[in-house]
DNA sequence: TGATTGCCTTGATCAGGATCAAATGAAAGG
DNA sequence: CCTTTCATTTGATCCTGATCAAGGCAATCA
């Protein structure tokens, strides 16, 4: 039951939900008009490959909606994911051709892909796309920073804790102020995914979400639904201190 | 016994060790007077302290000589290096007044630091330094995810070796191809650093270095001196896929 | 010269998470 | 309805690296 892509993709820059975002959210109409003529749109099913370690890239990309994650994987099959990738997140790097790392549709996946030639020629002669670049780019690093510490020094628990602050505070912090009451939001990621994301196995992850669900701090409800009563409670699991958030 | 900074530092860009990679690698002339006019170095003694996290930062820096940490601590002691930083690399974020992470002099150090303010206003009125500067953070990035990779995957044996390999590289690569003959060079680290830089106890990372000795993997001759017999065979250890380097 | 200090090594024991193995549950399809 | 498949849970056991505790070795200093 795949609908056509072009049907379900916004076709105009000015409809596109990440467009105050994306790296285009800087671009004025007509640097809007010269992205239009270098883009096209992609959609990928859950599970779906969308390029490979090593493949030649020849377009750069923004995810429209839904969640893919690059991995890493090693020749005895170690897997760790480097990044997990949410709407208006950028794909690919400018002046390299070759695909570093797995890219892999976690969800349902819409991805604006721009010809990578036209968008380097275009950042070079233009300020604003690179402009949000960097500043996208540096915001990214910061998450890898946060990445390592979870990685290296936190206990599974708070790893867990950790990876369910990170996505409820994604999904509310989309729609409002972190308020008081509880919140609830969609697991997009199975165990191992999960597993693979922490630096865990699956069975350990398992076990510890079943731990965190013993000791009230989230309520698994149906299938893949995550209730967290208090979201203070979690923050507390998650071995940051108070705030949890970054400054600017 | 500290000589005056000033005396040791170059005072001017045209002698600069890291003209042709740091940030400003892309100015010319002109662009360099500026950067000239709102530049000042400060050297630091090895163990002392540049930024504590949530300190004001009222400027952005390169590092000329020796090697800094990046280290996030948690409340209760545990602490991760986020960054290792070395000659030509850059310190502090355009546009962000609160240091994020604790800064600290593994060794003697030089940094070449910008006013903050001159420096963002310079990035948005010329091309060269911001170009330079996502170049850089995409490059940091992708260490970062290797990194990531080594912490939530590799074996403490296999993080060593992979640390090791990264300071040979860095050490050789600088002088000539890593030619095949033994390669020797001066950890920086103390086993702590290295513990809080793999996300290892200093006591597991000091089993480790004297496992590979007892492999024939590395010689430690006096101290602090690392001598690489076979550095394929150090490459092996990694845990990394045959050449273990990264294509642009 | 002896004391102090910082860094490193070594040993004994412990525990958190990995590994191996099997069972359960839910959705999809014939 | 039964089968297949895939995700998840649960149990038993193992092992790597953490923890706790001394001891050694150099360099520095009184």
């Amino acid at each position: 039951m795949s609908l056509n892509p072009l049907k379900l993709a916004p076709q105009d820059c000015g409809d596109c939900p990440i467009r105050h975002r994306a790296v285009c959210s800087r671009c004025d109409g007509p640097e809007l008009a010269r992205l239009e003529e270098m883009k096209y749109y992609r959609s990928f099913e859950a599970g779906q490959n969308v390029v490979w370690s090593g493949d030649r890239m020849d377009f750069v990309a923004s995810v429209v909606s839904g969640i893919a994650s690059m991995t890493q994987t090693m020749e005895d099959g170690r897997r760790q994911m480097v990044g997990l990738l949410l709407p208006s997140d950028f794909v690919g790097r400018p002046g390299r051709a070759v695909a570093p790392y797995d890219v892999t549709a976690t969800t349902d996946l819409v991805m604006c892909c721009f010809r990578r030639k036209p968008f380097e020629d275009m950042m070079a002669t233009t300020p604003h796309v690179a402009q949000r670049l960097l500043e996208m780019t540096l915001d990214e690093l910061d998450a890898a920073r946060e990445w390592m510490l979870l990685l290296g020094r936190k206990t599974a628990r708070e790893k867990i804790a950790s990876l369910l602050a990170i996505l409820a505070r994604r999904d509310t912090g989309l729609k409002a102020k972190a308020a008081k009451g509880p919140i609830s939001f969609d697991l997009p990621l199975t165990r191992e995914e999960m597993a693979d994301y922490l630096g865990l196995t699956l069975e350990t992850v398992s076990r510890q979400m079943n731990a965190l669900k013993r000791d009230g701090v989230v309520e698994l409800a149906e299938r893949r639904r995550i209730i967290v009563p208090d979201f203070d409670r979690l923050a507390e699991e998650t071995g940051d201190d108070a705030d949890g958030g970054f400054l600017s």
